[in-house]
DNA sequence: GCCGTTTTCGGCCCGACTGTTTTCAGTCG
């Protein structure tokens, strides 16, 4: 029984909420946090560390964790955190999620009201008993209210990210099946819709009971919601409702496509049927107007295309299928071929053990060479995020070097992959940048992003990002709109300016992968691109896992309508090198 | 709970913002 890094740092930072909300010292509660980083951090498996005694070396842990972490090694638990644990109801931790509170609120409302969890407290605002406490009023009060009302409308939502790696177990699972011929998720995760409600898929098959069951009784499978003679719903082990439909061979192209939608798409491609004397629905396209299902009259399709091919359409891909303008494209010729992920050749936003990262610039060198990937930009924070460690001039030349010794190692050794010096620098509150022009003119790579002041008004974001846009050596805008998905709306900006701004400068913007950001959204690309605006897919990678989210993020952009020439990170090394020194020399002549 | 050429006690990354106050505590990044 051991435990793992992961594991570890998890358990250390739940100590520290739950010392936290006990009303502990402050600054015990981050040596915690401090040592559930060192752990993270670690470049050797933390089991080795433990048996030879070593955890002491390093540095944030001292003689009370190195007992704990040791523990929790060796035998998989750890006493004092189940104690800890039992001792704090657990709805604190919950109560801990709305936005505006913190530990002293929550232990406040919890020593002065004996409130235990989210449901309590509900009652006690709605009560008006919140808005008299110290420290508390109307406002508060108002705001708590505002945001148990926004977790509950999340709550039955998920990430793309997490319904598609849900999903692929499942669709795993069905196709092998033997009674299974075909099978494909379908609905918002096919059309890789930013945020889910659940998990659509259609199967074809002759044996449709034995397909359902087999699915009920799937691993993973939580409880099941509903059971017929051609679909299932189940609640997933992590929440999200999964729905089958299954249908006979023939019936599996329109079904695949009804269910993909959107709604609004459907709509329109049932019009074009019915414009054409034909009737379109979920079990077939048939030679009638009539509402019927009757074998002998549906058209012969074996697939989505042959149906499109049939409404006298070209193919369209399920990511565009919001009824945004691609069915009068596709009447008129075959779609642009869109972005595809393995078009891309690296992403140019990632951090380091120099900011927030876990993986030192070397490692992280090794990691993305061998996924096959040309190049990395390693773009630290700057010095005004100092809660992610950000970088002042001196320690961002100090990483810059690092970096640039990591080229001349892989150089040597003839590797061809390389490591971009840049940074992600703070766009400040009037839109000046966190460092001199002097600094960022040193770098491959500069990133301006916002991560502070996020109430300021429409027009003074909007102003902010301009300026940010029009300094010369800034490449690219990072996570254009603030937003993380599910958890913090968008700040207000006028996106649409700050496009027309980038397009004028030649500004690149980025959309970040991240599945909690996919920002800028994709409805926006169109605008960008019509304006000639390039975006670059990045990963804002924190560890090597990160990586995974260009997928993620090239769906989005194929969302976005965006092509390989309107990503700049799918061009080779030498060309990116090019495009990242000409911008600088336009802007400067 | 951690740390140390300011060293075994007394600090602990910092600044903006909000809503509460009437000079500041709590939260956030």
């Amino acid at each position: 029984m051991s435990a793992s890094k992961e594991q570890v740092a998890e358990v250390l930072v739940g100590i520290a909420t739950l010392l936290e909300l006990k009303g502990e010292n402050p600054f015990k509660a981050r040596a915690y946090l401090n040592g559930a980083r060192a752990v993270e951090g670690l470049n050797e498996p933390l089991g080795k560390v433990v048996a030879e005694g070593r955890l002491g070396e390093i540095k944030g842990i001292g003689e009370a964790l190195q007992k704990k972490i040791a523990e929790l090694v060796t035998t998989g638990r750890l006493v004092y955190y189940e104690e800890l644990k039992a001792a704090t109801p657990p709805g604190l931790v919950a109560m801990l999620e709305v936005p505006g509170l913190g530990p002293k609120k929550v232990k406040a409302l919890h020593d002065q009201l004996h409130l235990e969890g989210p449901e309590e407290l509900e009652r006690a605002c709605k009560a008006g008993k919140v808005a008299g406490l110290p420290g508390f009023g109307e406002k508060t009060q108002a705001n708590i209210l505002e945001g148990l009302e926004r977790r509950r409308a999340y709550s039955s939502r998920h990430l793309l990210s997490e319904g598609l790696s849900a999903a692929e177990g499942v669709v795993e699972g069905l196709r092998q099946h033997p009674d299974v011929i075909r099978c494909s998720t379908a609905g918002s995760l096919r059309r890789f819709r930013e945020v889910i409600g659940d998990i659509d898929v259609v199967a074809s098959s002759k044996a449709a009971g034995r397909v359902l069951e087999s699915f009920t009784g799937q691993p993973g499978v939580l409880r099941t919601i509903a059971k017929g003679d051609t679909k299932a719903s189940v609640l997933l082990g992590d929440g999200i409702q999964c729905d089958l439909r299954v249908v006979s061979d023939a019936e599996y192209p329109s079904a695949l496509l009804y269910f993909t939608g959107s709604k609004e798409h459907n709509i329109v491609l049932r019009q074009r049927a019915i414009e054409r004397g034909l009737r379109l629905n979920e079990y077939g396209l048939f030679r009638s107007k009539e509402e019927t299902r009757e074998a002998g009259l549906r058209l012969p399709c074996r697939t989505e295309e042959e149906i499109l091919e049939r409404l006298g359409l070209h193919w369209i891909p399920p990511e565009l299928r919001e009824d945004a303008g691609e069915i009068a494209r596709a009447e008129t010729g075959p779609l642009p071929r869109l972005v595809e992920w393995t078009d891309l050749k690296g992403s140019l936003h990632n951090h380091s053990t120099w900011s927030d990262g876990h993986q030192r610039p070397e490692e992280i060198a090794r990691s993305m060479g061998e996924l096959g990937l040309a190049y990395w930009a390693i773009t630290d924070h700057s010095k005004a995020s100092f809660q992610a460690n950000g970088l002042d001039a001196a320690r961002l030349r100090a990483a810059s070097a690092d970096i640039r010794s990591v080229n001349a190692q892989l150089a040597r050794e003839g590797n061809p992959f390389r490591l971009l010096t840049g940074v992600e620098v703070d766009i400040l509150k009037d839109g000046t940048l966190d460092l001199p022009d002097a600094v960022l003119a040193e770098l491959d790579v500069v990133i301006a992003s916002v991560h502070q002041s996020f109430t300021q008004s429409e027009a003074e974001t909007t102003r902010r990002l301009i300026r940010a846009a029009q300094n010369p050596y800034v490449h690219l805008l990072g996570h254009l709109s603030g937003r993380l998905l599910l958890e913090r709306e968008p700040y207000k900006v006028d996106a649409h300016a700050v496009i027309e701004c980038c397009a004028e400068t030649g500004t690149w913007i980025e959309l970040n992968a991240h599945p909690s950001r996919l920002d800028m959204d994709w409805r926006l690309w169109p605008y960008a691109k019509s304006k000639g605006v390039k975006c670059a897919i990045n990963c804002d990678a924190h560890r090597f896992e990160h990586a995974g989210f260009l997928r993620l993020g090239a769906g989005i952009a194929r969302k976005g309508w965006l092509e390989k020439a309107d990503v700049v990170n799918t061009l080779p090394l030498e060309e990116l090198l090019k495009e990242l020194a000409r911008k600088r020399a336009k802007r400067r002549a």
